[in-house]
DNA sequence: AGTTGTTTCTGAATCGATCCAGAAAGTGGC
DNA sequence: GCCACTTTCTGGATCGATTCAGAAACAACT
């Protein structure tokens, strides 16, 4: 019934628990052939191995990244752009023969709890959106930690890119084309249709704005349809913005993966991208490139091995690391001059 | 520099550590007064709370149930069958205040290593295949645990459907309806086109063939198409069949997701569904529904409900549970009988 | 005054490993 | 025969909490 330990096996033996722990996490440190019957011995006795959570209390390391994800596990999922980011981290948490741990949490309540009790070295934030309780959970832990991509708050670590830029560059290169009825297709919000509260789809938004404001386009005549983030949902909410009077002559969609569902909205419609409807993206996901999708590139996987970097580096003393990578605007052959009207 | 404990906070205020300790996790256990001055020492010296690890080794629970995946996360959450899995399994565990720990793998050779050392209560294991080396660590660690689906072993425990015979009737249904020219759209082996690897993908097609044999259809005939597991992966596999002379005149997929693009592949073709050619899938996933796919119904949610109990009831003695779940062949209209050729 | 009970707090033992300083035995060089 | 060095093994301290039996103080009831 009592547990098998290192003290079992040594006493079985009569050696010193030491030994018996030799055997196991540093081979060179003892006769092959002891060696050999203590494993033999372990073996016989049912013994599991030493016990990760002892080992971990008196290393002080647990080898192990958290990486924390919001209710929607799809959501991070079904974006090519979070395997790709996660492809990164993972390489460089494997070089530190870390391993990571990926956090569902069944809501926002619990996610404070799920920060505090997780037996990691550092915690990486992705897709939490703004004043999401983990956020002071995470102060709390006195680990290091990351928030990746959104929200961009002061005072806290953050990787990504500079979104609101990013996204008024690839707007005004719709405005310098000629576009003046834009329509704009976001991820839908947790709040409902009134504020836009996911922090990068929100930045990216302002960003559309700053570009017309810049050149004099009227803000308030710009349609935000918001969907769900997926395929479906960009073709979804793109046959609504189609179906406006007068049509938009550019779709600006906040990610990838709603622009592709949007280019197949307009193609169900019969209409021509962009001969009739320019269509934007977000990421520059390996799809994209094949449908030829004018879109903004950012570095997914190196975001990831940044992150694992800075995470793996330790704590962070004094100021809060905040690193901007680049990006750059890919224009492809979805967009074009706007059709004569 | 030296880290914040109990004990730090003890000393500063002139009280025990089991005072401290009370005053976080058993706050009935003392004064008000007394806890609201530890707390606001605590804040002050930048107490992180009680420490995980420490936590854990003591109380011998972890309060965490590891879900283990393969290599491709996208695998697992592409399929929205996996969600719905998973939302069953947080339901249970969210009960018995336990939070699920999606573990994610570089690769095989590092799948041991994190079963060994990862620390949770319970390992529930999705997605594997037959002779994953981290069947064996599952084995080794003592701590109840259940293979998922895929692949069925003796004597190890086992949640999952009767693949072979769900498929033999999906399959029995095609040919009751007159089908003679089958074509089979499988999920991508580990091993390249040679053998079918993953546990349900082989216990399908077994059952096709079951069926076929059945009705005395040659199975050699029985065109093999392997694909990605997605939507996409469904299309361009499907294409291929229906580039074959003669064409078949149904579509077996291995799963929904794979089917739906089939059906699209079909109208592509400006064929139709099922006039041309029959399609059927597995899962019943929602989008099922709305397509009207002839598929196989599996309780998703309830697979992890009974999989959370299971683990969270404590380690089985003696003889491995093996629960077969129910399941159901669901007749839409994605099936007909086959053109007069 | 004595018994019983409640509230509040304490000290030592414990969870299962790893780390460190050092002991014991054996090897080699001079 | 002595010193220095390597190999192999040991015992005790330690990681940071929780648990448990019990002490101390005080109230309530005979």
């Amino acid at each position: 019934m009592a547990s098998v330990t290192l003290k079992t096996i040594a006493e079985a033996l009569g050696v010193s628990r030491t030994t018996v722990s030799n055997a196991f996490s540093r081979p060179d440190q003892l006769n092959p052939e002891l060696r050999r019957r203590i494993l033999e011995a372990a073996d016989e006795l049912g013994y599991p191995g030493p016990d990760p959570t002892a080992r971990t209390l008196r290393r002080g390391k647990a080898g192990v990244l958290g990486v924390l994800l919001t209710e929607e596990l799809s959501y991070a999922f079904a974006d090519p752009y979070a395997v790709e980011f996660l492809r990164g981290l993972a390489e460089v948490a494997a070089e530190a023969s870390t391993s990571l741990l990926l956090m569902a949490w069944p809501g926002d309540e619990a996610a404070e709890v799920a920060v505090r009790e997780a037996i990691v070295d550092g915690f990486c934030a992705f897709c939490l959106y703004d004043g999401h309780p983990a956020i002071e959970a995470l102060r709390q832990r006195r680990l290091p930690y990351v928030i990746v991509g959104e929200p961009y708050l002061p005072g806290v670590p953050f990787v990504g890119i500079d979104d609101r830029a990013a996204a008024k560059a690839l707007c005004a290169h719709l405005l310098r084309l000629g576009h003046r009825r834009l329509g704009v297709l976001s991820t839908r919000t947790k709040e409902g249709p009134g504020d836009v509260h996911f922090g990068a789809a929100r930045a990216r938004l302002a960003g559309y704005r700053d570009a017309c404001e810049e050149a004099a386009v009227d803000w308030d005549g710009v349609v935000i349809q918001q969907t769900v983030h997926s395929r479906e949902g960009g073709r979804t909410g793109a046959a609504r913005l189609l179906d406006l009077h007068p049509r938009p002559t550019a779709i600006l969609a906040t990610t990838d993966l709603i622009a592709l569902g949007a280019i197949q909205a307009v193609a169900e419609r019969g209409l021509e991208v962009p001969g009739h409807v320019s269509v934007t993206g977000f990421d520059d996901i390996p799809a994209a490139g094949e449908a030829g999708l004018t879109t903004i590139r950012q570095p997914k996987a190196a975001k990831g091995r940044t992150v694992g970097r800075l995470l793996l580096g330790g704590t962070h003393q004094g100021e809060a690391p905040q690193i901007l990578m680049p990006y750059e605007l890919i224009a492809r052959a979805s967009t074009a001059a706007p059709p004569d009207s």
